[in-house]
DNA sequence: GATATTATTTAGGCCAATCTAAATTTTGAT
DNA sequence: ATCAAAATTTAGATTGGCCTAAATAATATC
């Protein structure tokens, strides 16, 4: 069983990786726990040798299967408290975030299984985000080819759907790395190929197959 | 702010301390928290640190007003979580005891508040026992004088009526102390005197104008 | 490509809470 | 009153989590 430093950790990484999944600084964990890198440079090892996440020195971390669960399971039971705080507590909806974290901590599957039931099974919490299920599993962020985006629209690059040793040469070439922030600039009608910023920094060009090929989520 | 481990000590205290409010031996607590005395030794010293507990070298462990304070915030939201976890969410009442002990420990007044609210300010836990107040009161134990009980029956001296020195001396002289268990074996009319039994061991006559002066209580 | 800046890790300590083993005090039995 | 048993305390170590300061690696800039 776990401490609720752990699960503390593993939620933050998790939220961080975002939708891309990618591994995530020590720094931005510091940052997100309020703690200082040294502190999250030891714990990431100790998380490491539990296998709930995946650690390279200088490189970032990623949760593993097993620790995606836990952080799953945490976010479904601060959502579900957030859902009882306000809707039979009558909380504001500002005032629940602090509380809900201490709650998320308490460990008894039949407790929560039981306030889902008592709430109605709620699917999103008061902020509208989803609830994980009992299964662990996240209702999945929708995910869209580029080339279904509209002139202005933001997106985030999370996978591709072509792996072919030439496709991911030339996005490397482009250096286009999966979390890169994709704004769609103008599309043209006569080849379908679409100008984008990455990054809001590069300007860059995409044929349709390209784009057709690019996985990406509007969520931020 | 104190941490989870400290509102188990002060409450263990508590309840051992009992109805008459005597000092609780290492050992006891030791039981009682499932921990080993060196660990209690170390632990309520620091208690006396922080002025939550008088603490004498081989003689116990009391609380002080602000420890008895906190034992009784903490016995209150465990009550009214039990009271959560039977009415609304339909535990059995053998189920909630564990779960309880975790949510005691959510630190947030408002939320206790409006929990109490929400469960239409119950007076009584599921097993029965008062829930303390919001300020603290800790509905009284009833406490009767020891000639108002009848042959039979058991009870807890609490306290007593008359603090003259002859008094004291007198109990003393007979080794009755607070927390002694006071069992009634025969009531003499022509004189309102009666027999007890005192510890379950030693038999005692008391006259009725001493009788009048034990304050007991029946709970255990 | 060298170097300055930034990010990260290591080294060494601290604190709360716990433990075992040894020392000490109290109690209880003769 | 003495002495053994029981209760309690001390000493010294451990674990999880955190910190500061110093060392090292990665990166960004010229």
């Amino acid at each position: 069983m776990q401490t609720s430093t752990t699960e503390d950790y593993l939620k933050a990484i998790f939220k961080l990786s975002g939708p891309s999944k990618k591994g995530v600084s020590t720094n931005s964990v510091a940052e997100e726990l309020s703690t200082k890198a040294s502190s999250v440079s030891d714990m990431v090892k100790k998380l490491a040798d539990k296998k709930l996440v995946n650690y390279i020195k200088y490189q970032g971390t990623t949760l593993t299967i097993e620790g995606e669960k836990i952080a799953l399971r945490v976010i479904r039971k601060h959502r579900l408290w957030e859902v009882f705080l306000v809707e039979k507590l009558k909380f504001g909806w500002d005032e629940i975030h602090e509380i809900a974290e201490q709650l998320e901590h308490i460990k008894s599957p039949k407790l929560i299984d039981k306030l889902d039931e008592h709430l109605g099974f709620p699917k999103n919490d008061p902020h509208g985000d989803p609830i994980p299920t009992k299964n662990g599993e996240f209702p999945a962020l929708k995910k869209f080819r580029l080339n279904e985006l509209n002139v202005g629209e933001k997106s985030i690059l999370i996978g591709v759907s072509e792996d072919s040793k030439e496709f991911l040469r030339y996005l490397d070439g482009i250096s286009l790395k999966l979390g890169s922030e994709i704004e769609i600039l103008d599309y043209f009608k006569f080849d379908k190929s679409i100008k984008v910023k990455v990054n809001k920094t590069t300007e860059l060009t995409f044929s349709e197959l390209v784009a057709q090929n690019l996985n990406i989520s509007k969520e931020k």
